[in-house]
DNA sequence: TTGTATGCGTTATCAC
DNA sequence: GTGATAACGCATACAA
């Protein structure tokens, strides 16, 4: 007589369990209105503990908002990120939510309670480190989660990430350097507990390596992408007893900072010294001089994104794809062989 | 018996002529699911014709979603007027939805259809002159709208719009330079079918009048407020027979590109010719050299426009408040004396 | 009371 | 038929 194991979970079984009809239930499932909150709670921990799938592939409503999260919304980094989200979401007849948490984990609570309330049909997380309990919510809300640019190693599971080719990147624009004819090269680092910046920073090891040129810790100097910092580890690098001829930052906003400290100096960018950035963002083409920069197609970056969340939301099962585009050295004017050669 | 100009039109008078149920016309008022397409029409039309109001300060819904609409999203002014927006919108738990309509009209209504579905509670329109249609579809929706950066005079009808002091920047800026002991001032000019550009050109000229320089048309030159558009206009001004000593351009973004230009003349900013920018964008702190500037207040414009939809998204009639929040000029290294004096 | 909002079941309907 | 969704009314809760 006991049942219990019966393969299939159908909504008319949990409606029974959790003791209100079926169309509740439905309700439950596609995030629809007038189904009261303890309610709606019993059924969703029901439905969780069956493990209920769809069944094959019945009209999944379709998905009008996803939500765009970075921690802070103060960089044109951020801009480009959304234009290729708000791009394909606009495409697919899809509201393009943007927040920003700021680390904090009141505005986290917040954001999350609002995000439930007008049930988004997806998530991308930018750079963020959501903690392990906002994802486990998520996860209950049947919200797809993907994330750009991933800050750590391993997000918690299996969830999609798409990023850059930081390492292949940084390997470049140090091997360009190199071909140059310089040999001192300076590195100004992002923060070192983002993924990104490390791979950033390996790459240019990597090449000075592979060129036989020794590593010299002095040369590596701290940063946080932002223009303060670039401008700070600039000056310190100039002002070694023997300064390197050309400095390879690890961000755009980074390498203007490292402008502003070479010219404070009375010495020109490219003929002085030679800078290379990270990321080319649209200002790095209309700088003085045009800098030299690795591309990171950040537009392209968040169309896939926005593809791959709208999927997941569409019930298609996204085998977890960790997919890495391309980055690209742009030469431009900022920089060129070693003065006096 | 005649009992048409009844005072009071009630939901369930609307119910009935609409031949549906009073909490039918209840959802239809709240914007709830459950309600056909062709009878939410229907209730609609009847609640329009018969100029329905809510009774009493009933429980609005509370707030959402809040819609934030440019033109486009390519330039670093867009995520100042979002910060703002999102800053407001998170505190009070709601979400901001990006959306970018480039002026299409397929674009707009894809965007429209969306917001619909999702049921936005309010609208900030920024520069962008949506049609008279789309305002009508709004206010047939009952979505309050706030213009930011208002782009042309009279946007219809009333609704409320937020700006800035875009003369008295123009006139600030002009005055900067002369008192500095410019004569021969250049200005690289914003489209010329938009508010903001034409204040801001009036400012220059005022200014100029005001100090008994004469005007010359030759040293206002034309510009879409883009980098390129600096770029040439820069370059013509320097290669006049008699040069400008000092720049003003209409945004920063041009004023970066008469740097360019400057740079490629073998010239040196402020030491050769002074350049003035408008907007205060993050970046023009970190130019080389620093740009002296115009400052907008994009991230209060941003923040004041949140606060006046959720107003009047809360039923609050605001009296269409045209205000201007104040520009101020802020100066950095890029303007000098006039070289030789 | 009267007006309005909310939660949930009933009935019809649709896809397989 | 069976699983699931869509549209609407009933009963009720609640504010003026």
């Amino acid at each position: 007589m006991n049942t219990d194991d019966e393969p299939r979970v159908t909504i008319t079984a949990i409606a029974r369990e959790a003791g209100v009809s079926v169309p509740t239930v439905s309700r439950v499932l596609n995030g629809r209105s007038d189904v009261a909150p303890g309610t709606r709670e019993r059924v969703e921990e029901l439905l969780r503990s069956h493990g209920y799938r769809r069944r094959g592939s019945r009209t999944v409503r379709r998905a009008e908002l996803v939500d765009l999260v970075f921690n802070d919304l103060d960089s044109p980094w951020a801009v480009e990120i959304i234009r290729g989200v708000e791009d394909v979401g606009h495409a697919a007849g899809v509201g393009t939510v943007v927040s920003a948490i700021h680390s904090e984990s009141t505005s986290t609570r917040k954001w999350l309670q609002n995000l439930r309330s007008r049930a988004s049909d997806g998530v991308i997380v930018v750079t963020s480190h959501l903690a392990p309990p906002v994802h486990a919510q998520l996860r209950r809300l049947n919200v797809p989660v993907v994330v750009v640019d991933p800050a750590t190693g391993v997000p918690g599971t299996d969830v999609p990430a798409i990023g850059a080719t930081n390492w292949a990147g940084g390997l470049a624009a140090t091997e360009h350097l190199l071909e140059l004819g310089h040999r001192r090269i300076g590195f100004v680092a992002g923060p070192t507990h983002l993924l990104c910046s490390r791979a950033r920073l390996d790459g240019y090891r990597a090449a000075l390596e592979a060129a036989g040129v020794p590593l010299d810790d002095r040369l590596v100097q701290p940063g946080d992408f932002y223009h303060a910092s670039g401008f700070t580890a600039g000056s310190t690098l100039l002002d070694l007893d023997d300064p390197p001829t050309a400095i390879f930052a690890a961000s755009d906003q980074m390498a203007f900072g490292v402008y502003e400290a070479v010219r404070r100096r009375g010495l020109r960018v490219a003929d002085d010294v030679s800078v290379v950035g990270f990321d080319d963002l649209p200002e790095a083409r209309w700088a003085s001089p045009p800098l030299t920069t690795v591309r990171q197609p950040l537009v392209e970056m968040g169309r896939l994104a926005a593809r791959t969340v709208l999927r997941l939301a569409q019930g298609e099962e996204t085998e977890s794809p960790r997919v890495e585009l391309a980055t690209e050295l742009v030469v431009r004017d900022s920089s060129a062989r070693p003065a006096g050669r």
